[in-house]
DNA sequence: CTTGTTATTATACATATGATTAATTTAACG
DNA sequence: CGTTAAATTAATCATATGTATAATAACAAG
C-alpha cells in the first residue's frame, strides 16, 4: 500500500484526495438522477443539490451535461463490460467447451449483480434500459462503445457451443437476450402485476435462473 | 356510410369536422415527438409548430402535457390491445388447442404490423419502450391499464397450451417476452452492428419468425 | 342578421434550466 | 510565510418551457 507522502507526489499539485471524491459524489448522485428522471428531466442544480456541491462544479468536472451522462454511463459501463470479459476467460480456461447455459450465466450474472449491489447499482440497470430506449445516434454510439466487444465475442462462444446454427441467428438472437435482461431487470419489481403476487416465492437467484433456462432454450431452437 | 347532413347532426354544435382533425393532427405530432425526445424533452411548442397550430390549443384540447401524453398513449394502445384480444378470440375459435407458436404470433402480430405501418407506428412503438423504461408510478399505471388485461388472458392460453408448466412460471416468461420483443423491435434498424451487416439477409416477416421461434423454445423449456 | 357557443389564436407570466464568468477558498511547494 | 495553481462557490445570463388569460374567428341556431 503506497505511503501518504507518495499519493501526494503522484497526485498533481492543487489536486487535494478530497477533490477527487466529490467528483465521484457527483457521478453517484447523477446516476441515481438520470435513472429517475432520464436525461432531460434530471437537473444539473438537483444532482448537485444531491451531492451537497455548487451546480458549476459539475461543469468543472465534466463539461457539458451530456458529458456528465457519458461520464455516468461509461465508469459503470466499462466496468461491466470488465467483468463479463474476465467471466468469459475464466468458463473458456476452465471448461474448453462449456454449455449455453453457462455462457450466458457468464453473461448475465455481472449485470445481476450489480442491480443487488445497492441503489447505485439498480440505478445504472435503468440507465442502461433508459438509454436503449432512446433513438439519438449519440446514445447509440455510447452503447456499442462500451458492449459492442464484449458483446461479439460471446456470440462467437455461442457460435462454438451451438455448431448447427448460423451466426447470423446466434447474433440476432443475442440482441433478443439484452432486451429481455434488460427490461426485466428494470421491471423487476413490479412483476409481480403479471403474476398476482405469486412472484413473491421467487428469490433473486431463482429469477437468475429462470432467465437462463428460457434463453438457453431458445437459443438452442431450430432455427 | 352516413350522409353529411346525417354527420352533422351527430355532432354537437359548434363542434365542426374540423377541430376534430386537428385534435388527431395534435396526437400524430406529438406521438412523433414524445418518441424522438421523450416525454420531458418534447415540448409543446414544437409538438404545436409541427402540426401547425398554436400551443394554447394543445391545452384546449387535452388540458396539461402530462394529459396529452396519455391521450397518446391510450389511443394507440387501446387499439394494440384491441386488435390484439381478437386475434386470440379467432385463434381460440379456429383452433381449440392452438400450439405456442400461434398464441405467441397473435400476440406478437399487431404490434409488428403497427411498427411498419408508417412513421407514426414506429413512434409508438418508441414510445412504449421509453415507457417501460420509466420508473414513474405514473407510467406503470398507464401501461397496466392499457395492456394487463390482454396479457392475462394470453397467460392463459399459454397455461392451457403448457399444462406442465406452472402458471407462475409462464406468466414470468411473458414478462421476458415483452422485454424481447418491445426492445427489439425498437432496436431493430441497428440490429446489423452486431451481426456485421449479415442481417440484411432477413426481412421484416423472416425476423418475426425467427422472434417466436426463439420465444416459443423458452416458453416451452422445461423449468 | 343576431346571438351564443365553440374553436383558435395572440400574448403574457412565472419559473426552471444549462451555461458562463468572476470571485473566493484550499492546498501544495519553495 | 508567500506564491501559485487548482478546487469550489456565488452570482448572472439568456433562454426555453408549461401554464394561463383574454381576445378573435368560425360556425350553428333562432
Amino acid at each position: 500500500m503506497a505511503t501518504a507522502s507518495k499519493l501526494s507526489q503522484n497526485r498533481k499539485p492543487g489536486r487535494p484526495s478530497k477533490s477527487e471524491d466529490l467528483r465521484d459524489v457527483i457521478l453517484d448522485q447523477a446516476e441515481l438522477a438520470f435513472a429517475e428522471f432520464g436525461f432531460e428531466g434530471a437537473s444539473l442544480r438537483d444532482i448537485a443539490g444531491r451531492a451537497n456541491v455548487n451546480q458549476a462544479l459539475t461543469r468543472y468536472y465534466f463539461g457539458s451535461k451530456a458529458d456528465l451522462f457519458d461520464a455516468c454511463f461509461l465508469r459503470r459501463g466499462g466496468f461491466l463490460a470488465g467483468h463479463r470479459h474476465v467471466n468469459l476467460d475464466r468458463l473458456l480456461e476452465k471448461t474448453p467447451n462449456p454449455e449455453v447455459e453457462d455462457i450466458l450465466l457468464a453473461y448475465l450474472k455481472p449485470q445481476w449483480d450489480m442491480k443487488y449491489s445497492g441503489p447505485n447499482g439498480a440505478a445504472f440497470v435503468a440507465l442502461q434500459a433508459r438509454l436503449h430506449a432512446e433513438p439519438e445516434e449519440h446514445a447509440l454510439r455510447l452503447r456499442r462503445e462500451v458492449y459492442d466487444a464484449s458483446v461479439k465475442r460471446y456470440i462467437s462462444a455461442l457460435c462454438d457451443a451451438l455448431p448447427h446454427i448460423p451466426r447470423d441467428v446466434i447474433s440476432t438472437r443475442m440482441a433478443f437476450l439484452v432486451g429481455t435482461y434488460l427490461f426485466m431487470l428494470n421491471d423487476l419489481g413490479r412483476l409481480d402485476d403479471l403474476t398476482d403476487g405469486h412472484l413473491n416465492g421467487f428469490g433473486k437467484e431463482d429469477m437468475l435462473h429462470q432467465l437462463v433456462t428460457f434463453l438457453s432454450a431458445g437459443m438452442r431452437a431450430a432455427p
